[in-house]
RNA sequence: GAGCCCGUAGCUCAGCGGUAGAGCAUUCGCCUUUUAAGCGAGGGGCCCUGGGUUCGAAUCCCAGCGGGCUCACCA
């Protein structure tokens, strides 16, 4: 095996494992590296949550690639968090009305096919994990706490109740401060998370009290009665569940700075550690969930493929990107470079090929045969959502026959195109109308192909049509074609008519034809 | 107030030590049929400014000037 100098490999997954790599080869007897990721399962899964997950992966993936560490990739999910807000493209919002301030995974599900409100959230999630192939460990915030897996370090929490509190108040506002705890209670009659102060009764069994009502009302600290408030709950995840690496969007850098000093009063458990930028709709705003704006994974997904999607991911995690459809396209296209770069690489300068972190270096023997604007043009010029005529005219274009393999890729990628050209193409499509000699020279072109028997090909086509421009427009014959393009598809050029009308069959270019001229 | 990101062609951006790049836009040329699903050729740049490091800086470091976002309530 020949020595790599992974240093010089400029791929960001790398230089995040050699980050990595660095600091865990100075632990003792560090066998397993843990990666986390977070999310709150609070309503349809976000793409930026989808992207940490998918870009964690990726260092762990480069992880494998430079030590002998086993590795292992969590995907928490912060389910015993309270529901704070219906969001807004709910189907039910008054069922789920009476259950906020509720832990998200003991709301129902009102679609009825899960078990709870988070347990839905968190299924669409992994399905989507699951279609790109990842392996990974899903743990939900509810189970642990009630199994009491957390219980350990929630007494040294309770331990250090005042130390940790110091450290948080500062840098709250006043008003907060009054009501602020480390121990969120959870109401045994309500089921409601509290936000309320608390007095510690028992340090040792971790008995703690909070008011209600005009009593004190004692609970555990344990066993899933008490939920930690969220930045205290992020570091003792930490500790609990020996995590080594963790990213978070740049928002959450204040928080991630308030967790490691917090960490210092659990096991002292701190992660490294990566900020990526949030991503951004046309507008240059912040995407969210209860916005609605950018682009969700589903939405990506109905015009671009899984490895696009992978793609825009990849590149550059340090920057404020656009994230809206006119990012498909572009995606779609530097993919297929980039696996046609890959195939000649050799084996240095294919870990810098995106493709090799996107495949987790599995790279893929084929993909589709023509570039994605390369067919959306294709599909706008024969004005046609009709697979297999796109088909057949990718066929006369690419000359050479595909594989099997390639050709379910050209499916697939096919049907995608056509999904994008009727929603942004289709719509802005303005066909004229033809004037009086054009009117005259197209229903003269209707008669002539009425007349010809079944089986025409390209060439007799092509030659009515020069025919019958030449009469009509002797010195400008180009300006007969242009016209047709623009009364047909409504563009200045296309596809070369002879052909299309040859591939898109006599009836239906007579009912074309004629449609044009009514 | 603090933090993060960005300033490169008209626009959107890539490049991140070794000749300044792509797509779109623009200009010009090319259909009596051999890919007009366009094709070919061009124009367009103090790579924000000023210092530093280097044989060499768009690229690395420092300072400044612009623009944007995020956090400081919740997560």
């Amino acid at each position: 095996m020949t020595e790599i100098n992974f240093k010089k490999i400029k791929a960001w997954p790398f230089q995040e494992a050699l980050k990595l790599k660095n600091r865990i080869s100075k632990m003792n007897n560090k066998k397993n590296v843990t990666f986390e990721t977070g999310y709150g399962p609070s309503g349809d899964p976000h793409i930026g949550t989808f992207a940490e997950v998918l870009r964690t992966n990726m260092v762990r993936n480069c992880l494998k690639q430079i030590s002998n560490f086993s590795t292992n990739l969590i995907t928490f999910s912060d389910d015993l968090d309270a529901l704070r807000k219906v969001p807004d493209d709910y189907p039910f919002p008054e069922k789920l009305e009476k259950y906020i301030n509720c832990p998200l995974s003991m709301i129902p599900d009102f679609t009825g096919k899960y078990n709870s409100y988070a347990d839905r959230n968190n299924n669409i999630l992994k399905d989507f994990l699951n279609n790109f192939g990842f392996e990974y460990n899903f743990i939900s915030s509810t189970g642990f706490y009630k199994k009491g897996k957390f219980d350990k370090q929630l007494l040294i929490i309770l331990k250090n109740y005042d130390k940790i509190m110091n450290v948080i108040l500062p840098t709250l506002r006043k008003e907060r401060r009054e009501s602020y705890s480390p121990f969120l209670p959870i109401c045994k009659q309500s089921k409601k998370v509290l936000q309320v102060p608390i007095k510690i009764i028992d340090k040792q069994n971790g008995i703690i009290a909070y008011k209600k009502n005009n009593h004190y009302e004692e609970t555990l600290v344990t066993g899933g009665n008490c939920k930690l408030q969220w930045k205290v709950d992020w570091a003792m995840r930490w500790s609990a569940l020996d995590v080594d690496y963790e990213m978070n969007g740049k928002d959450l850098i204040p928080s991630y700075e308030l967790s490691s000093k917090i960490s210092n009063f659990i096991e002292n458990k701190v992660p490294v550690n990566m900020s990526y930028e949030l991503f951004l709709d046309n507008k240059g705003e912040k995407i969210s969930k209860s916005k609605g704006n950018g682009l969700s994974i589903e939405e990506w997904l109905e015009y671009g493929s899984y490895n696009s999607l992978s793609l825009f991911m990849y590149n550059n995690p340090g920057r404020a990107k656009r994230l809206y459809f006119d990012c498909i396209p572009k995606n779609m296209d530097d993919y297929r470079k980039l696996f046609n770069n890959i195939q000649n690489q050799d084996d240095i300068k294919k870990l810098d090929n995106p493709l090799w972190h996107i495949h987790q270096k599995k790279i893929p023997s084929h993909t589709y045969p023509i570039d994605f604007t390369n067919l959306l043009n294709l599909v706008t010029a024969l004005n046609t959502t009709n697979a297999s005529t796109i088909k057949d005219f990718v066929r006369i274009y690419l000359k050479e026959s595909i594989s099997i393999a390639a050709e379910k890729e050209l499916d697939n990628v096919i049907l995608l195109s056509i999904q994008y050209y009727k929603k942004f193409i289709l719509p802005n499509i303005n066909k004229r109308k033809p004037n009086k000699d054009e009117s005259k020279a197209i229903k003269k072109l209707v008669s002539e192909i009425k007349n010809l028997q079944d089986h025409i090909n390209a060439e007799d086509y092509q030659n009515i049509i020069y025919r019958i421009g030449k009469e009509i427009f002797p010195d400008d014959l180009r300006r007969w074609f242009i016209s047709l393009y623009q009364i047909l598809f409504g563009s200045d050029s296309g596809p070369r008519l002879g052909s299309f009308f040859y591939v898109y069959g006599k009836k239906n270019v007579l009912s074309l034809l004629e449609r044009s001229i009514s």
